[in-house]
DNA sequence: TAGATTGTTAATCGATTAACAATC
DNA sequence: TAGATTGTTAATCGATTAACAATC
């Protein structure tokens, strides 16, 4: 449906801070944007914006501007998200519990139908209505709830083997957040959020030691 | 103390994954790694390990390779990690909790000093001995506990409000989990991290409608 | 010395920006 | 028509990679 050519992974990233953009316009009755609106808005140049948009097509008018819903439609298609899509999270520990909690997943259509874990103690547990399965589990879940999406949120040495039997288990989407380099086949599609390298951004900028 | 012109951005993300690898063959008591080892170790290649390593000064030996350890603490001294830094965390929320409780973090010398909120019900509280404080009393505590570094977990709506408060408190080190776009005077270095955002890039490459 | 691996330069590649014709 | 803003091309900028001299 659209073009597919090397677009730059930042392009990506972007549509999703426009679409918030073009969502809060429309909620507020504005009938045209313009890409310097837009640009102000999220912090980039117009010229950025409409590059990022012409990979896709041509969703503007000229001398006009663009309209505010039907870019937002465009973009959430492009981006994947004119569909719900079924997440598991992998480890029920802190941070797999308040990823599971996070609303901003569900405003995007990210459902969390459930979690696993190999600790006797959460197992057979909900979390707030989310079932608590066993890692063993995972195939069978993985069919009967048809799980999309994989959150890895499991202690940095198990990341690698839970990460096998997700793709073992057919979900092709998974995103790590052990600190550790994961590797995937290649039809797997893998990203990596560091935490603790967030923070170490802002302390290599502020640290006076250079 | 080490050169500073214009560095890539990734390579500073790059260090972080460098330095992991360090101290894990330190502990394995590997005397030496070449570029080709780190490259492999993290998914990149040996050039670019070497290039990296090259803004910041000669930290090998030719023919022979680095020394794991010295490796390592010199990245730590660049990232600015040869001592502990003081984080707050703004929003008591689910993010917030997992944040706070979060051990990759103290792993890297990050020490979670206190957390705000405006909460009545939870004001005055601790949260596994982390003291939450009303976000009035940030200017007074940022003083008493040389808060240096904010994670921001709060709601949308008031993300900007509080990074501005942040800011007049004389905090220079900002994360926002929040997803909206911020803005803060040049002399702040603020990072964005967007968590639905980052399914999305699995959800593009994954969509089928393109 | 021969083999290995760094540090660095030059070439390549890719992403961003500026400029402008198209057109509402 | 005049003014505005898109879509797109060409120029610029920056980051990655390849290649190799330096040197252990």
């Amino acid at each position: 449906m659209f073009k597919k050519f090397k677009i730059p992974d930042a392009t990506i990233g972007r549509l999703t801070a426009y679409s918030r953009f073009l969502k809060e316009a429309e909620e507020k009755g504005i009938s045209t944007v313009s890409s310097q609106n837009i640009a102000e808005a999220t912090g980039v140049t117009p010229a950025q914006v409409r590059k990022d948009l012409a990979y896709f097509g041509e969703f503007g008018t000229r001398g006009v501007g663009y309209n505010p819903k039907e870019l937002y439609n465009y973009i959430m298609k492009i981006l994947g998200l004119d569909k719900k899509w079924n997440v598991a999270i992998f480890g029920a520990g802190n941070l797999g519990t308040a990823l599971s909690q996070y609303r901003g997943f569900l405003e995007r259509g990210f459902e969390i139908v459930c979690m696993f874990d190999t600790d006797p103690e959460k197992v057979g547990k909900k979390l707030n209505a989310i079932d608590i399965f066993h890692l063993d589990e995972l195939k069978e879940k993985a069919k009967e709830l048809n799980i999309e999406l994989a959150i890895v949120a499991v202690p940095a040495q198990a990341a690698q083997e839970v990460v096998n039997m997700i793709v073992e288990a057919g979900i092709r989407g998974i995103i790590n957040f052990a600190p550790v380099n994961i590797f995937v086949p290649d039809n797997i599609v893998l990203r990596r959020v560091d935490l603790a390298s967030q923070l170490e951004y802002l302390t290599y900028y502020l640290g006076e030691n250079r």
